[in-house]
DNA sequence: AAGAACATCAACCGCTCCAAA
DNA sequence: CTTTGGAGCGGTTGATGTTCT
């Protein structure tokens, strides 16, 4: 419900002077941005908050890497794109020192002609002349691995985590009914993981990766699961002795993730269960070593075993 | 050489979400 | 609970550059 820029009179549009871009960067790097919509007349700027946003967010940052995508790159575009959509800011957190604009309009102009000229629709992903409904140029592995993540990263477009649905009185609580319906009333988010979780008949491969916490004791089977009365599922669990900071609303874990445990004891977020499966727990980047991904990614679906099907079955 | 057609991408627009009042 | 405004998102536009005829 933001007020739309066409609405202010009298400021400046179009392409922006060298002589504005050092304006801007100069104040925002002296007082940091605040707020957007002071910051034009604290920065002697004739423009509109969100145009010194744009400016700022999708050329003058510091952080950005302009110039040719790497082979690497492309593949991860095409391959999340296959599972999200257009969410290019999604993608672009896979994409460090990359925005959503330029990886959308990469897309628009090289990618999605390229997938045309190969015989794939750039919408479905789907071959035009295989006939069949398979993603023909993702492995599997990757596909499952690459859904994780895609979730990791935002989960449904706009739809609040289950922490914040507590924590905003959304939800209710995961007390007497199902946990699983608590999870969400309204739609079924991360279901396929928690079906593969349940999957898992030796937990202990995994407690390395979950004893990753700070200051967590190591962790037994019982520690880690609980039943859910309802669906008799084992869903993990938090162990008590989780530090309470790791509980703070705001604070990040060892996975660089937030709002991970809840309120009931219950590791219920699938962004968190994502993570104890794999990628971030290792603490190392993942982008460059694809061999050793492979074999990581291809270990942990084994571990999954027939249930491995369910990470990729909702969507 | 000149104009048309096409490609690129920075910037804008309209919309939604969400926190705060 | 409703309203408001900030912020962010994806789609689209249009200026500019490049290639083609």
């Amino acid at each position: 419900m933001g007020r739309s820029p066409s609405f202010v009179k009298g400021l400046k549009k179009g392409p922006w002077t060298t002589e504005e871009d050092q304006k801007l960067v100069s104040y925002i790097e002296q007082n940091g941005h605040g707020s957007w919509r002071a910051l034009p007349l604290k920065a002697g700027l004739q423009r509109c908050g969100k145009s010194c946003r744009l400016r700022w967010t999708n050329y003058l940052r510091p952080d950005i890497k302009r110039g040719k995508f790497s082979m690497q790159e492309e593949q991860t575009i095409i391959q999340l794109h296959a599972l999200i959509g257009n969410r290019w800011s999604a993608i672009a957190t896979h994409l460090p020192k990359r925005t959503d604009n330029e990886i959308k309009n990469y897309w628009n102009t090289h990618l999605k002609k390229r997938l045309t000229k190969m015989g794939i629709d750039p919408i479905t992903h789907k071959s035009r002349t295989a006939g069949n409904a398979n993603l023909s140029h993702m492995t599997q592995w990757e596909n499952a691995r690459l859904e994780a993540e895609a979730r990791l990263v935002h989960g449904p477009r706009r739809v609040p985590n289950f922490y914040q649905r507590i924590h905003h009185g959304r939800s209710p609580p995961a007390t007497n009914n199902s946990f699983v319906s608590s999870i969400s009333p309204q739609q079924p988010l991360y279901f396929d993981v928690l079906k593969a979780w349940q999957g898992i008949n030796d937990l202990s491969q995994f407690m390395p990766i979950l004893n990753h916490v700070e200051n967590v004791e190591p962790l037994s089977l019982n520690d880690m699961t609980t039943e859910d009365p309802t669906t008799n599922w084992k869903i993990p669990k938090i162990p008590s002795n989780v530090p309470e900071t790791l509980k703070d609303e705001g604070n990040q874990n060892e996975f660089g993730v937030s709002n991970m445990i809840s309120e009931h004891g219950y590791l219920t977020d699938a962004v968190t269960l994502t993570n104890c499966l794999g990628n971030d727990a290792r603490g190392e980047n993942r982008d460059d070593d694809f061999e050793e991904e492979t074999s990581y990614w291809s270990n942990i679906l084994d571990k999954l075993g027939n249930n491995s099907s369910s990470f990729s079955s909702v969507f």
